[in-house]
DNA sequence: CTTCGTCATCGAAGCGCTTCGACGGGCGTC
DNA sequence: GACGCCCGTCGAAGCGCTTCGATGACGAAG
C-alpha cells in the first residue's frame, strides 16, 4: 500500500503501465483475456500508485455498487449481543466477497427500502429479525431488490429466508431431557406479549418439543407460556411443580426468566444437574450466568449472517439459492 | 412515495416538469434561486415519479458520496450493548442529516482506511474505541480523510476527538460518596492488563477522584487496581477493609468485578446503601443487576455518537469544530 | 502467399449527475 | 426611452469508470 496521492484514477494507472484505460479495467475485472506481461505491468502500477477504483464511477458505469445494506432492528427487543454478532458476521463475510455494508435501522421502514433501491446505493439487502406480518416485505417484493431475510414472514413466497430451525431446536431439547432419564418434562415458553408479533418461532419450538416427546413412549410432556417478571416466573414454576410432582426436566425458551426459573427450582428443593434437568434456548450468556451453568441451544447469529450474505451474493450473480434455509441447532453442553 | 419505476432519472423528472435537468438539480440542491412555481412543479414530478438521485452519479459529479463510515471494534473487549447504542445513535443522527452509514470493522485496520479514502466511497469516518497507541491514527492523518475519533490517542494533534470526561466522572463519584457522609473512601480501578492499551481513561478517573477528595478536608482516599477474577476481587476487598477499617465508600471502575465487590461487602457485614456506599462507573446493566442496585456513571454512547456525527458533518461542510470534546458525566441514582 | 480466426489491445460512447458560463427578459434608473 | 442588472433558466462539459465494437498482429489453414 503505497502512499495514495489525491485522486489516482484509472488513467494514471494506464499511463504508468503504458496501456489504455480499458485494458486496466479488463485486468482488474478479468472480463477479457490479457497477456500475462501486460497484466503484471498493470498490477504493479496499481500497487505503486495505491489505486482504488472510484466507487461512484464504478457503480454508475457498471450498475453494481459493491455495497449491500443490512437493516437491523436497533431499538427493538432483540438481544443486543446477538445483533452485534450478526452484524460482525455479515460485515466480515461481505468483505471477504469484496463488498461493503451499509447499516440501516428498521425504523427507516419501507420508505428506506424504496430509497436505497431507487438511488442504487446498494445492490441488495439483508433484513434482520423479520416479523410474521412485516410491512417491509410487501415493499421488498414490489421493488424487486435482491434480498435475504432472517426470519420468516407469513407469506414467504418468492423470498429468500434464513433462520434457525426452531422446530429442530425443540426436538433437541426434548432429546436432551429424555436422554437424561426424564419421563415427565415441560417447555416453558415466552409470554404471549413478547411473541405476538413474531409468533412463528415460538410455535415451532413448541411443536418440535411436543412432537418429539410424543414419539417417546412413557414420556409425559407439557408446554406452557410464561411471563418475564421474576414474581410471575416463580409462581409459574411453583404451580407447575405442584401440578406435576413427577416433573424432572424443563426446557426454557424465554431468556429473561432463566435465572428466576433456576432460583425457583432451588427454592423447591430441586438440584439442577442431578435430580432435575434444565436446558435453555437462548444466548450463551444467559445459560452461563446462572449457577449451575445450563446446556443451551443458541441462535447462531454469525452462521446465519454468513449464509445470508453468501445467498445474497449468489442472487446478485444471477445464481439461484434455496427459498428457505434452516440452520441445524447445536446443543452446547456445560 | 409513488411506485418507482426502474431507473427514474433526473431527465425523466425534468421532462415531466417541463424544465432542464440542471434546473431540477438546482431545485433539489437549492444552490441557485429558482422561481417558486418551477420549484413546485419539479417537486411534484419528483414525488410522482418516486425519484431518488443515483448515489453513484451524484458522488461522481459532486465529489460527495453522502455516506460516512463507522469503524467499530467488533471482536474486541468493548461492551457490546454500548457498541450497539453507539451504532444506533450514529445511524439515526446521520440519517437526520441525510447521510448513510457504512459499517467497517476495526480489523480492516489502516488498509481499510486507505481503501475507503481512495475509492471515495465515503466522505469521512468515525473511529470508535480509539486506543492510546492506535496504528490507524497515523494513516488517518496521512490520508487527510475527514474524521472524528471516539477516545483519545496519545498524540491527538490535529485530530477531532470526542469522549466522556473521565476526570469529571472521577469527581462525580467522589462527590457522591462524600455527600453521603463518607470520610474514608477508595476507588477500585481496573486490572493493569485490561487498560494497558488504553491507559488514558483509567488514569483520568483516578486523578479526578483523588483530586476531588483531596479538596475535601477530613476525607481520606485511596485508589487501587483490581483484577477481574472473582477470587481476586474478594481478596482485594477483604484486604482493603482490613487495612482501612473506617472505609465507608467505594467507587468501582471495573465492570466485571461489580457483583463480586457487592458480594464481598455483604460477606464483611457491610450493608450497602446504609452504612456503606458504592458507586459504579460502567454500563447501566452492571449497576442494575446487583442487589441492591447501585448508582452509576455510564458511557453515554448515544450522545457521543450524535456529537461525533455532527462534528463530522461540520468538518465536511468546511466549518470548524473543537479538537477535543468532553461530555459531562451524569450520575444515575437508583 | 493469401485468407481467415484468435488473441490482445485500443478508442469512444455512455452511465446520471453537478456545475459553470451564457442568455433572455423583466425591472429600476437616469 | 435606452441602458444596465439581476434573476431564473438552459445547454454543455465533465466526473472516472465499464463495455462494446473495431483494429492490428500473428499463426494456422488452404
Amino acid at each position: 500500500m503505497a502512499a495514495p496521492g489525491r485522486g489516482v484514477t484509472i488513467a494514471d494507472v494506464a499511463a504508468r503501465a503504458g496501456v489504455a484505460a480499458s485494458t486496466v479495467s479488463y485486468v482488474l475485472s478479468g472480463k477479457r483475456s490479457i497477456s500475462p506481461d501486460t497484466a503484471r505491468r498493470v498490477m504493479e502500477a496499481v500497487a505503486e500508485l495505491g489505486y482504488h477504483p472510484h466507487a461512484g464511477a464504478r457503480s454508475l458505469a457498471s450498475r453494481r455498487a459493491g455495497v449491500i445494506a443490512m437493516m437491523l432492528p436497533l431499538r427493538d427487543g432483540m438481544h443486543l449481543p446477538v445483533l452485534m454478532q450478526f452484524a460482525s458476521g455479515a460485515v466480515t463475510e461481505a468483505r471477504r466477497q469484496d463488498q461493503d455494508v451499509l447499516l440501516m435501522t428498521a425504523d427507516e421502514g419501507p420508505a428506506g427500502l424504496a430509497r436505497v433501491a431507487a438511488s442504487a446505493i446498494v445492490d441488495g439487502l439483508i433484513l434482520m429479525d423479520v416479523e410474521v406480518r412485516d410491512p417491509r416485505v410487501e415493499t421488498l417484493r414490489r421493488l424487486g431488490l435482491p434480498s435475504v431475510l432472517i426470519g420468516f414472514p407469513a407469506d414467504a413466497e418468492g423470498l429468500t429466508c434464513v433462520d434457525l430451525d426452531f422446530t429442530a431446536a425443540g426436538r433437541v431439547c426434548a432429546d436432551y431431557l429424555v436422554e437424561r432419564g426424564c419421563t415427565d418434562v415441560a417447555l416453558l415458553g415466552a409470554s404471549e406479549a413478547v411473541y405476538e408479533r413474531r409468533t412463528g418461532f415460538a410455535e415451532r419450538v413448541r411443536s418440535g418439543f411436543l412432537n418429539r416427546t410424543a414419539d417417546r413412549p412413557g414420556v409425559a410432556a407439557a408446554a406452557l407460556p410464561c411471563a418475564d417478571e421474576p414474581a410471575a416466573v416463580q409462581r409459574t414454576v411453583k404451580e407447575l411443580l405442584h401440578a406435576r410432582p413427577g416433573l424432572t426436566g424443563l426446557a426454557v425458551h424465554n431468556e429473561p426468566s432463566v435465572p428466576h426459573v433456576v432460583h425457583a427450582l432451588a427454592d423447591a428443593g430441586k438440584s439442577v444437574g442431578e435430580d432435575f434437568h434444565v436446558v435453555v434456548i437462548g444466548p450463551d450468556e444467559v445459560a452461563e450466568r446462572v449457577h449451575p451453568q445450563l446446556p443451551s441451544v443458541l441462535v447462531p447469529a454469525e452462521t446465519l449472517a454468513e449464509i445470508a450474505v453468501r445467498h445474497l451474493m449468489r442472487k446478485l450473480d444471477g445464481l439461484d439459492v434455496p427459498d428457505a434455509t434452516l440452520v441445524e441447532p447445536q446443543l452446547t453442553m456445560r
